[in-house]
DNA sequence: AATGAATGAGAGTTCATTCAT
DNA sequence: AATGAATGAACTCTCATTCAT
């Protein structure tokens, strides 16, 4: 691994990005090694020099995109918002940015997500924990609950928002689909976006 | 196709079910016609006399699966409750007993959807475009629109319930996952799935 | 492997005679299948198709030549010679013969006994253990022990004999070696055999 | 090869051994240069500036290890003993005496006498026959064949009792292989080698 | 109507050797 | 004089698909 953290940047990235995309679009089984080096422009050899196997190169690329996740996403979210669905607003606003400029990343540990048989060894399992405690705190650390309606239970209308709000997200993101990320105007879909966030808003809190 | 369809019934269902579960368990490419003859317990020549490729059966296995679904889900729903929760409650319980009884079916549905490369043809397209639309249907034909709050979206409003009954359905699938289906006492998750629609009742409803 | 035994009998043998050859000629590690398969005449997936793994080829290659050096060399050699370097004499004879007409089961034979990381599976651990067994008896079981000068150690006589008969067989191979065994006239070597038997007689024997 | 003997002397034999031990090891094919750079401690390009190839190593090897044997082993042979069977037990404390303070030179040898497809060039071809012819002085030069019986053909006799030494000895040696050649008491094996020699001379001497 | 033996491309991985630095 | 990154052929093994029987 120090081999190809030694490497050129550029060709570091190439590498990256190649096997992020390969690994993303056909999940780890039937990514192909081969396919990997012609996309990243290197030798047969080199991957499994820098690597020693697929299955290290593809943990390398689990533990870098959890970093990734946590320093352009995670951390540039402003957790002093206190109330509920601004803080998602914020949340998704950041998330979206990193997301443009990270789409393999992020479509990567979509996979990751989604795959079954993976058995991450015990560092990335724990780097896995922390991610998840991160973005569970990220959404509700230091959240004003008495912005909600007295009677309902708060942990259960959290859920309720969260859902309606990643459902909003996945049903875009479905829909876009296949367009480049950069070409898109997405002034009308925030829009929309507010508008579903309005309603969120008069229905659960006071 | 027809030599498949003129076959004994049973040894038509033993094949479907062992290609179903093979293809959900594995996605396509990773999916073994090897293992798939093998549970089903033919000669490994006849898969390729019935359906000529391994993506003609699954083509197939997703027609099959695509009308199954309607058959024995979206058609035992009851239409005449014009609730919107109430219907999603009813239908939910629908769904629930189809897909105890048709696990490989569900599954391998599941699996569809989340594939990306799929690139169904036309006719399958076709398909899935009515299998959307019943389902649309199912949701929101002959709703009560006049149970919602005055002032809101209805449209946008039947879509924050649904995106957050269905996260709470993924949610419990994957809580759930691993787990023999015929051993979960569903009992108190029941319970809980009508805490979260009462929730949203009091909080969409007038 | 019951595949493999259900083939034609002269397609077997084609693809035993390939094997063992490689096998002698490389060592497990360095044999190569692909030399295997062309040597045969077989398609690559063959190969795999009967035996499943390369190992498991190697392990039926070795019961097989043990069951046949069994066969055709040691049930052979008549045990009610009680004269040792006369009984030494006639399992010569009988050896050469089994060796010239399975050439590549001996060199097999003989790389297996030098290979170090074998590690045989236990099965074949106790088959072994049965040829030396066997070898052994063929040696020494039922000679007559009156024969040898009274005041020496039989055992280490014994030994001495078999050592000195085996060095001679050894730089005999050595000198054929690359020669086809079926153009040489072996009546002089035969000859020359008898000569050095007779000393050993007039040497160790009373 | 002059770049290589221009080396420090350590340098020069910290190469020597890591390579006799993984050719010793492996056997010429599956030897690695790899290993044998990283037990040696140099960088990969150096062992081919030195040597060009795997296989001008391997020839550096062979020559090296012939001078040693003939410096360490066959000069050390006291040649004024002329009684056959001394000699003989002269020469192999000598041959002991060297194995031990040369292990890997003589497992390398060892391997190189038991590679078949080797093809030794013909300066090497010609230091292995003067090895041979050393070897044949070491045992033959200056005995007093008065010793023998009259009548017996005297180089067949010594070919005999040489056969039958080897073979004690080959056979020893795959008895104590795997133990560390420093931590064995060889007092009983000194012991029943006499044994041994003692038989041959009562029967083979006047 | 049915079998499973046969094929060869492609999978992940290792290797001796070269060459820019 | 010295490094180790780079290459691509060859390794064992799996696969969908074909075809003689």
């Amino acid at each position: 691994m120090e081999k190809f953290k030694s490497l050129d940047v550029l060709k570091q990235q190439a590498i990256l990005e190649a096997a992020l995309e390969e690994f993303a679009e056909y999940g780890y089984d039937t990514a192909s090694t081969n396919r990997i080096v012609k996309k990243a422009g290197i030798g047969k050899g080199m991957l499994f020099y820098y690597f020693n196997s697929k299955k290290e190169l593809f943990h390398h690329l689990v533990s870098y995109s959890f970093d990734l996740v946590v320093k352009e996403y995670f951390n540039l979210v402003d957790l002093s918002e206190r109330d509920f669905i601004e803080r998602f607003k914020q949340a998704s606003k950041v998330k979206l940015k990193a997301q443009t400029e990270n789409r393999h990343v992020f479509n990567f540990i979509g996979m990751v997500m989604l795959e079954k048989e993976l058995e991450l060894p015990e560092d990335l399992q724990k780097q896995f924990k922390e991610l998840q405690r991160l973005g569970y705190a990220l959404l509700y650390e230091g959240i004003d609950k008495s912005l909600f309606k007295q009677e309902m239970d708060v942990e259960k209308t959290f859920n309720l928002i969260r859902w309606a709000i990643e459902g909003y997200q996945n049903e875009l993101l479905r829909k876009l689909e296949g367009q480049k990320m950069a070409a898109i105007d997405f002034d009308p879909y925030w829009q929309e976006f507010y508008e579903y966030l309005d309603i969120l808003k008069r229905s659960f809190y006071k």
